[in-house]
DNA sequence: AACAGGTGTTTTACTCGTGAAACATTCGCC
DNA sequence: GGCGAATGTTTCACGAGTAAAACACCTGTT
């Protein structure tokens, strides 16, 4: 959907309510998109649209945000995954198994590990039963990076988070974790 | 960060809570994942990850959703942006504006106007005062492919938002908005 | 043992987006 | 008018990801 917005200068004006009880909706991006498209089409049921707008806004900028920080220690972001992956399920994982773990093509881990391994971050081992498949791990080496960038990541997460207070923070959780359930359940991603 | 995880086997098992109060995060991939990071760091403060990682696999699943309706009507989602950005101002836009608008780099948008102008659906004009610019405008084609699609787009999203109640899906909106308006303020993409 | 179907990984050919460079144009200052 | 700086768009060279094909290997059935 086009959620996505642009700059209209505009006065300081007050935040706009839209919806009932005490639920507000601030003057963002969004707010801005969906005046256009009410304008455009009256009546149009905008309420879908307000939600995933910011969703994906929110996300592009965190991700965003995410990558500078990992940059500087010359990771992308997919690989960072594909090293945590690794590193949080504590064994050797297949291509395949990293492919789902990260929600990637195999041909996206292959060329991947390509580079990692080539760094000196992971290590590749045949499987003594099944020709085919390949065991990748992590090296000491690899370990050790993760290892380091991780809390700085939390912790500039938790900074870019600091905007809402904690009981905001744990209400937006539960409510994302409550879509994701649905998502999961209906889109897949996910068979628990 | 690696909010990504995998689809572990499991029993059906209760809600886990993780916060105070009547706040209940569900069993989810994210779930999984910071299991798996406790396991390795004991005592990691993983509250920004369980959010941020379920808003990104949220607004992955959504987005990955969404292509599929718009690929039936032969578009990809950056051009039905791009398309949408030009209905909803409703005026004639350049290609720094629709760059702008839809948070692409100009030569993605160069792009994406070649093909959009091959296949009719916007046209371009100069400008008189400034031989630099250019003026991009929908073309009655262009326009109604776009009316035609909106519509189903939106009653899909609420499709697929409805598992959430309308009170969820407004709680989510406004916490998402306050979310949105200090990310954009802190980390720019919208100035108000 | 032979074979069809399935599986794991890599390769291939391609698309798409990016940052930087290129180029033309405009603006403001002297 | 001349010039440097800024601006708008496009081009360029490249990297990243994808679906499908390729290839080797495994499994289950006869």
């Amino acid at each position: 959907m086009t959620a996505h917005g642009h700059d209209a200068p505009r006065a300081a004006r007050p935040a706009t309510g839209s919806g009932e009880g005490g639920r507000t909706v601030g003057d963002d991006r969004v707010m801005t998109v969906v005046r256009q498209w009410h304008a455009v089409h009256p009546g149009l049921a905008t309420a879908p649209m307000e939600l995933i707008g910011r969703l994906n806004r929110c996300a592009a900028l965190l991700q965003q945000a995410e990558d500078a920080p990992l940059r500087s220690a010359g990771l992308s972001r997919a690989e960072f995954d594909l090293l945590g992956a690794l590193r949080r399920t504590g064994r050797a994982l297949t291509p395949g198994d990293l492919a789902r773990e990260t929600f990637s093509s195999g041909a996206a881990v292959t060329k991947r590990l390509k580079q990692l391994t080539e760094r000196g971050l992971v290590e590749r081992r045949g499987d003594s039963r099944d020709r085919r498949v390949i065991h990748i791990h992590l090296t000491e080496q690899g370990r050790d990076l993760v290892d380091g960038i991780l809390p700085g990541q939390l912790a500039y997460e938790a900074s870019v988070l600091s905007g809402l207070d904690t009981g905001e923070q744990a209400d937006l959780t539960a409510l994302l974790s409550a879509l994701l359930v649905q998502l999961e359940g209906r889109l897949g991603g996910f068979r628990p």
